[in-house]
DNA sequence: TAACATGGTTTCACTGGATGAAACAAAAGT
DNA sequence: ACTTTTGTTTCATCCAGTGAAACCATGTTA
């Protein structure tokens, strides 16, 4: 179980310390220290290059550390005009209208889901879904989309991830990516998050490869089962037509 | 002029090849190792380890470099809801709707300047303006108005910067700022982009203290220096305003 | 007011890890 | 086929990153 080890040890630590505002917003060095297990001394140094590079802030008030506005540069040019999370829109704002609740745009990131677009359903009650957040794959009705309909070999590489939760039965699991293909859409209700449900079809790109996972979620007391099922067709014309925008 | 190093090298170097993706969009090895003046080896440790790490990825077809998810993921923890950038949003889209041209929003970091926000003009020929670009400090209406209302001492300082402009004669640039401060609001007419002309009005915080720059920006033939002035007025009111709204 | 606790900052000796030259592999162009 | 370009691997050298401990500034408790 040898690693070839051909990356930078302070680099990863640096980014490790970076990767801690993805959660929370402000941290102070002693509890970034904390969090990525490091000396006090050594985050200190880190944090400092960061800092010089833009990456971190310190708030004038408190000494603890913020995001700096090299991110926002660098997030600027995150999407390109032929990006999903772009081109997508309109019709993601199409199908928000249509049904009435929040729409999430997924794709699989290594053995984790990214949510790199998201429209907010405009009701009193609705799923707050904020674009950038890193969920897992074990869980939830468009991570069981992202694995049904992934190349193959792709299930087994994510289920042998260490992050791949031990206690969850791989052939019962498999069996139900196996219905979801059947079906063309995948369901959850209150999987991940109580009092949440959602539905999930696969966008395909034009040579048949699975790209992103088109979510619509919403409390559990509107999204009732039946309801969901109700849904499932818009969903997957909506789905469809998204894949034939792609190039 | 020996400067105190308390910063990793390691991680300096992979910040740098980080913000290469800055401006454009993919790079391959060679282009990035040319760019920040390492060795191709070096390079591709680090890039290694910034897609370790998510920070990039490659994109398949060729084998450039492009940024990953992990910025997307970051970004979204960027703003918080008493970020200027999201709380002026608003008076933002008013003041544009208001003078029909594009409105951005400026603040200083060290010697530059970045914008932190941006509404556009929704005529067909208008200024584009979009967030996080970073722009010098010495050219520019918001430029002169984050210089001129500064911290005593910021002048000098950012003067001082070995990426200020040689040329630049800073009697009378000082004397220019001073007339601004005078003012209350600076203008530039085809100062950094030929074609752009920009209004621009400091905004403080409920201490006094300088926060950002509100700019009005739009093609010169109509931003013309009389149209200037006559929108002046109420820039300076929509910035006045918005010092109210901060903390 | 002193004693204590809590975070951030600096110093320093040690050595392990980052480095760059050079060799290698694999495409892409001629 | 040869040449050029770009990405990858290896390896000896030695410098730069490391962590312990000391230090400093606050704020908190007794």
């Amino acid at each position: 179980m040898e690693e070839e080890k051909r990356t930078v040890r302070a680099v990863e630590r640096a980014l490790d310390v970076l990767l801690c505002f993805a959660s929370g917003q402000e941290w102070g060095l002693t509890e970034i220290a904390g969090r990525v297990g490091l000396h006090k001394s050594t985050v200190f140094r880190l944090l400092a290059t960061l800092e010089d590079k833009g990456f971190v802030t310190r708030v004038h008030t408190t000494d603890k550390y913020r995001l700096g506005l090299s991110v926002l540069e660098l997030s600027a040019n995150l999407s390109r005009s032929d990006d999903p999370s772009v081109v997508l829109l309109p019709e993601m704002e199409r199908l928000r209208d249509q049904l009435s609740e929040t729409i999430s745009l997924y794709v699989r990131d290594r053995a984790e889901r990214v949510r790199i677009q998201a429209v907010q359903s405009m009701q009193a009650i609705r799923r707050v879904a904020t674009v950038g957040a890193r969920l897992p794959l074990s869980v939830g009705a468009s991570s069981k989309v992202l694995l049904a309909f992934a190349d193959p070999g792709i299930r087994g590489l994510v289920m042998a991830d260490p992050a791949w939760p031990a206690q969850l039965d791989r052939g019962a699991f498999g069996k139900q990516l196996d219905d979801i293909v059947a079906a063309g859409y995948a369901t959850s209700y209150e999987e991940r998050e109580p009092g949440a449900a959602a539905v999930s079809a696969p966008i395909f790109n034009r040579s048949g490869k699975l790209v992103a996972a088109l979510s619509v979620s919403g409390p559990s007391n509107r999204l009732t089962p039946d309801r969901m099922h109700e849904f499932a067709p818009a969903i997957i014309e909506a789905a469809h037509r998204m894949g034939t925008i792609l190039g």
